[in-house]
DNA sequence: CTGTTAGCGCCTTCAA
DNA sequence: TTGAAGGCGCTAACAG
């Protein structure tokens, strides 16, 4: 035991001289960085900074940094990404992309660094995988909407190259058949982003059968739906209803709220941290379910004026 | 020189033994990591994700890796921030927050970190500052609702105990004045968040002389009130005039969209950035201009239905 | 339980 | 031009 008044002297030589230890010095010898990599697509879109937060909230709290990276959707970019963290020797590195390369994940691999995807990719010995039920939510979605009494259901696909968007895809028209209603002409290719929605729906305004409701396979996607429905002199939900994919923050603030399938970042997060810096002994698979929240974006079909709808001309749009 | 066979042997070596110098080595001895800090205060504030994006940008362009911190608006998260940018040996940090704790500023001036700030604090030695012209976008907007004929022209600030909330008040008062139709009582306080918009709004539209234009201090407002008036059953821009603040990414997606003054989270990084890699020998003092930015949520006051609109009750709200 | 020492991987300096 | 050596600040292993 040390004297504690020498306790208190070294304390306050501490305070006096702003001494810090030096992390890199720390790290030299003990071989350990305390960092941990984030890489993600991209931070401006409204998905991540939910999950960039909840991910160096759980990091800090267990006392890690977080190295954070995007990659603007761009191999070269998720390159260099790789070679930063390995550089700076991190323990451990969440790859949130939806993409993946094969030849930088062996790399990692080759390092022994602990890595978790999205999505993506099989479990394996260094290797976690955070995998999401996006049926759940989905048949969720669609029981409400057929319970609402719609039967042409759409639906907006995301990119036709991202595997969670085709999960996403083929888990809808399950669903549908499940009710004998399924019609893969509703299904219409959008890009996860405002503008394919907005197109997609044009598209789908122009059905010689109208869908009464259509589910998106994001927000992003379904805030470009309404905006298309409203340009077309319709409104959302009465003349068609449509639920949204994520939750995003802003889905509560779209006019009307967005009835939309809540995918947790806070939860993807949480799990991918623990993935890494394993508390979690052993387990290499996380699954994360998805719920349907109400909101107002979803009513029950108008049929009676549907007749005089279609009349209408849809040159607006 | 190196015989040229020798350099491709080497070379060949660092592939075939995936060679990568260690940072923290390097760092160790060297002085320098290579580090650079970014703090904000909410990266789920939709203002921040731009920021970080583009500061991470040019930051690896640079060579430099970026350490991101949110503060979640609370000191004792910044004081661990700032923490760990020291242990770190971070070799510069921007402070974005807009608030900020003298005392930690001076525990990094101590250390001869290089410090960046937004609107606040006095430039010096190392410590460079970001300016905002908050006026040049609020007269721009001022000017704009006035061309149009409105004379009633309210706005929703931003929380009291924010500085550049205060600035851009007070030029929106100057503004108005130099009009001659400045009334504080059009001044409302908000929260710089959507729910405080709303209420602020909801105050606005019971007052005896409903203003016909409102001002924001920010989107996030500017998007609660347009909901606040959806709810009294009157329209944007029909009834009231909004214009919002900063043009975050969503405001190009509101309905209407919405007419806003833009700050270019970009050009923002790219000074900070600049500011503590010190290419801009010198410079102190970083200026960003504000602009308006015309879309739909303005039009000229409806004054002749102005008489019936407000016989109408307000209850709805 | 305290104090000493070697060495983490790299860069810089100095000698050959 | 090349090679050897010292030391950056810290931790771990070991001796006292």
């Amino acid at each position: 035991m040390v004297e504690p008044g020498t306790r208190e002297r070294v304390f306050a030589a501490i305070e006096e001289l702003k001494y810090y230890p030096d992390t890199h010095a720390r790290s030299l010898v003990s071989g350990r960085s305390r960092i941990l990599g984030l890489i993600v697509s991209d931070i401006t879109n409204p998905f991540f900074p939910e999950l960039v937060k909840g991910f160096e909230d759980v990091a800090t709290a267990r006392g890690y940094d977080v190295l954070v990276s995007s990659t603007n959707y761009n191999s070269e970019r998720m390159a260099l990404c790789v070679r930063r963290m390995l550089e700076r020797k991190v323990e451990g590195v969440a790859i949130m992309t939806s993409e993946m390369d094969d030849k930088l994940i062996a790399q990692l691999a080759g390092r022994n660094v602990p890595m978790v995807f999205l999505d993506v990719g099989t479990p394996g010995e260094r290797l976690s995988n955070i995998v999401v039920d996006y049926a759940m939510g989905i048949n969720e979605a669609v029981e409400h909407l057929v319970a609402l009494g719609h039967e042409r259901i759409a639906f907006v696909s995301g990119p036709a190259g991202l595997q969670s968007a085709q999960v996403r895809r083929d888990a809808f028209l399950k669903a549908l058949h499940r009710y004998g209603i399924g019609d893969r002409r509703r299904v219409v290719e959008g890009d996860h982003k405002v503008s394919g929605g907005l197109a997609a729906m044009e598209r789908l305004l122009a059905l010689a059968e109208r869908p009464t409701a259509v589910l998106a396979s994001n927000d992003l996607t379904a805030i470009g739906m309404m905006r298309a429905v409203r340009r077309a002199g319709l409104s959302v939900p009465r003349d068609i209803s449509i639920v949204g994919f994520d939750d995003i923050w802003l889905a509560e603030f779209t006019e009307p709220p967005l009835t939309t399938v809540r995918l947790s970042r806070l939860e993807l997060a949480e799990k991918a941290c623990c993935a890494l810096v394993g508390t979690s002994a052993g387990q290499r698979v996380f699954p994360v379910e998805t719920h349907l929240v109400l909101r107002e974006s979803t009513a029950p079909p108008h049929t009676v004026e549907a007749g005089r709808e279609f009349a209408r001309p849809q040159a607006f749009s």
